[in-house]
DNA sequence: ACGCTAGGTGTACGGTGTACGCCTGTCAAG
DNA sequence: CTTGACAGGCGTACACCGTACACCTAGCGT
């Protein structure tokens, strides 16, 4: 039986489930042509080189974006632009990683782009503005904010013997004793829960919003820079 | 001349070298040790592996930061330790890609955080309130916002002709209409420097300013969560 | 029947991090 | 003194990475 033949589409695809199942580090140019059942000299058929793979796996994500009801003012519509973005990055446990690294703005990107500008812009905020809001969404615009605190550990990993345990506990709380109060708030003072605590939605949306009526408070009163 | 031992100390304090000289991606085990005059497993007995190396560089550009004058209110301070971090981050061209890198949270990167973290509490903001107002901040309390547009094009490469330049310029301004508009407004209109032509220093300050601001604003009515 | 070409193959090179064993100079205890 | 532990630098080796280059072959338009 003769395979169908690859296709960039084919090879994108593979490496989005290779991803999405194995983790990013996971595809390497040998790991993605043997799941394809391919040497992998056979890829660069079909993409120029790695990055160009890593590329088109971001352009697979920002695909699934999706446009926001039109009869929404502009900060609704760019909220809903955004949080659609993140629902797609967070279906995407390697998107994150792989925006962040990525510096290539490829037309799928700068389409996305253009329609977040595009949509303040129909809401009467300034070029000047507009411009500067951007900027000030920064990695926000693809739904997340940065990781402040540690990624929760791995919880197959055995946890370290009590009494070691306790005194790093107290160490660390004589240390970094305001860092311990405002981890601590965050997950109603259960101390072993601080790693992975955080409410990300709620951080990713207050942190929009803080943005949004900044902005909105500008806009009102014809802000101009310099 | 036997030359002096290698310690941590000097092996960080190489890397940091040869990463401000070299870039990043010249610190590797290999060109480190040889710049030191060594065989590569020789740093091993200094650094358990790669990771803990840049995370030893990432804590050395740390030490760079200056704490703010204890007599400014609580917006200042921040302002003036984020400002101070940017400075120490700009110095070194590498540090932005190695901090976004890392996700261990080490005594100094803590540390650092807890002086953030102080300072917001000692100006009177909640644990609740500072939480978030740490989220929102996200990378920026490192100095940098992340980059929204192309790193700045490589000057020494070869334009493209400029009959093509020309054509692609002409489907870029059909497609990104809104990007172009708001590239063109930062550079004064001057096309050709939309790449690298933002001001980053200002849009650092406007977005600090902006999230500042609405801190204060939220702080001042009382605001909790929930 | 011919030759072109798209697409898969095989081999090879130079790079990476690092595990493991060895060897040697220093220094403290017997 | 001698001895033995040990810190620290050395050498080799392994598995993995991206990818350059030459080759082969099936299918197709002429």
């Amino acid at each position: 039986m003769a395979r169908e033949p690859l296709s960039r589409e084919r090879v994108l695809r593979a490496a989005v489930e290779l991803a999405d199942g194995s983790g990013l580090d996971a595809v390497s140019m040998r790991g993605l042509a043997q799941v394809l059942g391919v040497v992998p000299m056979a890829l660069y058929k079909h993409v120029a080189n790695k990055d160009e793979l890593l590329d088109g796996m971001v352009d697979a994500v920002i695909g699934e974006f999706e446009a926001p009801d039109p009869a929404l003012d502009w900060p609704d519509a760019v909220r809903a632009r955004l949080l659609s973005a993140r629902r797609a990055v967070l279906r995407h446990a390697w998107a994150r990683r792989a925006i962040e690294s990525r510096t290539r703005r490829t037309p799928a990107v700068l389409g996305y782009m253009d329609a977040v500008v595009g949509t303040f812009r129909r809401g009467g905020l300034s070029v000047d503005l507009t411009h500067h809001v951007m900027h000030a969404l920064g990695n926000r615009i693809w739904g997340f904010s940065p990781e402040l605190f540690d990624a929760p550990a791995d919880p197959s990993a055995p946890p370290p013997p009590a009494e070691q345990q306790r005194a790093t506990a107290e160490e660390f709380a004589r240390r970094f004793p305001h860092v311990l109060e405002i981890a601590t708030a965050a997950t109603g003072g259960d101390l072993s829960a601080v790693g992975g605590g955080c409410d990300e939605q709620f951080e990713f949306e207050f942190a929009l919003d803080l943005l949004l009526d900044g902005v909105a408070r500008l806009h009102g009163r014809g802000w101009r820079s310099a």
